[in-house]
DNA sequence: TATTATACTGTACATATATTCAGTATTTTT
DNA sequence: AAAAATACTGAATATATGTACAGTATAATA
């Protein structure tokens, strides 16, 4: 298997989104406009790339015929995207920050979950979460004391404890002591709550 | 969910298999092709009844736009077993201490595994491995220094960093300062390598 | 008894879609 | 320095494909 680009890296995590979404492949047409390209032939030259590469194959003459070359992929579950957790000051939680997807069960994680999301530093290590872990978040506003929740202030996206400490005030923890407890006021600041953990994905 | 009858189930059938075997759905034409039938008419009108009886869904306009309604995930990855690793002075890797399975697929770890191992203790906390995380196991015995690995001393299973210091003597460290290294001769003490760690899982 | 659902054949056609050709430009490899 | 790969736009076209229409026939339902 040869070395993908980042834009054929892209045209195949849209053939992926776009098989988990609907349930078949996408049309030349379908890439360009998921992808922004304005020739159908912008997608063609990226397919026959891929399917030269190995990536994936292509039934000639078939309308969408396209297979991805999952050599385990004869399999049920679904797409999850991985999403990069961007450094400060940087976009939110965007689906342009789709790194790749990740093919797994509904309920692998108990709660189910909607997304993952890629760790950058270590303010949660003593909480065991390491960098580049992939955390199993599952999208909601219900959080409770002592969960650990994907928290959002401005354009910064950040992985702490939540402690509310009253109707005013919470605070997001570290777990980390090099780092220092995040204090927000609901009163003049704005904290939103992505989602919380649900589970943990290391690959060595 | 309605009735279905024989001839919708065969329909239903030819669509799935038909997707295992190229990745994306039949045609009318396909269809007709692999049952028998003679027009495309008897395809359509066949997806039309399992569309109204909810057992698929139908792009309109969309050339092979169809998608199985699968609520059931019936998931094509393999089981793999969960493994306690169980307190000093207890039986070692065994069928018998198998707790449950999970249902991963094979390259779910870049390496491919063969089991998960319940972690007990904090030994390897630095490491960012905590209580109760499954870590995924590849059974071999070739480990480079640096790597976390399965060791069994006796009957006692750990999980350790490996360093070889010399050609008899093998150090397994821990990740937490309030652990002492293991230091092992190899030439009056058995130490067997069961595994390396490929990767970890943990669900709150 | 009338109606609806099932189960087909056969023809026809608009359009969805793959695919080719002609360009332009940048980067990487040889 | 030349060749190949990457990364596109834009237009054109043959054909793959969904889908409607016209029939025929049987079984189930109201």
């Amino acid at each position: 298997m040869k070395e993908i680009t980042s834009q054929q890296q892209r045209v195949l995590d849209c053939i992926q989104i776009y098989l988990k979404k609907t349930g078949f492949p996408p049309t030349r047409a379908d890439i360009c406009k998921e992808l922004g390209f304005k020739s159908p032939n912008s997608a063609e030259t990226h397919l026959r790339a891929l399917e030269k590469k190995g990536f994936i194959s292509i039934e000639s003459g078939a309308s969408r015929g396209i297979s991805v070359n999952n050599q385990n992929n004869s399999f049920g579950g679904d797409e999850y995207p991985v999403i990069g957790l961007v450094a400060a000051g940087s976009p939110t939680l965007a689906e342009e920050n789709i790194e790749r997807t990740i093919n797994c069960p509904k309920s692998f994680f108990e709660s189910g979950f909607d997304y993952f999301l890629k760790v950058r530093g270590l303010s949660m290590k003593d909480a065991g979460i390491m960098e580049d872990d992939l955390i199993a978040v599952k999208k909601t506003t219900d959080v409770k004391n002592g969960d650990i929740v994907i928290a959002r202030l401005d354009d910064e996206v950040t992985v702490k404890f939540f402690n509310r400490k009253s109707s005013n005030i919470v605070e997001l923890e570290p777990a980390n002591e090099d780092f220092e407890n995040i204090v927000i006021n609901l009163e003049s600041e704005q904290l939103h709550i992505e989602g919380k953990s649900v589970g943990l994905l290391r690959r060595n």
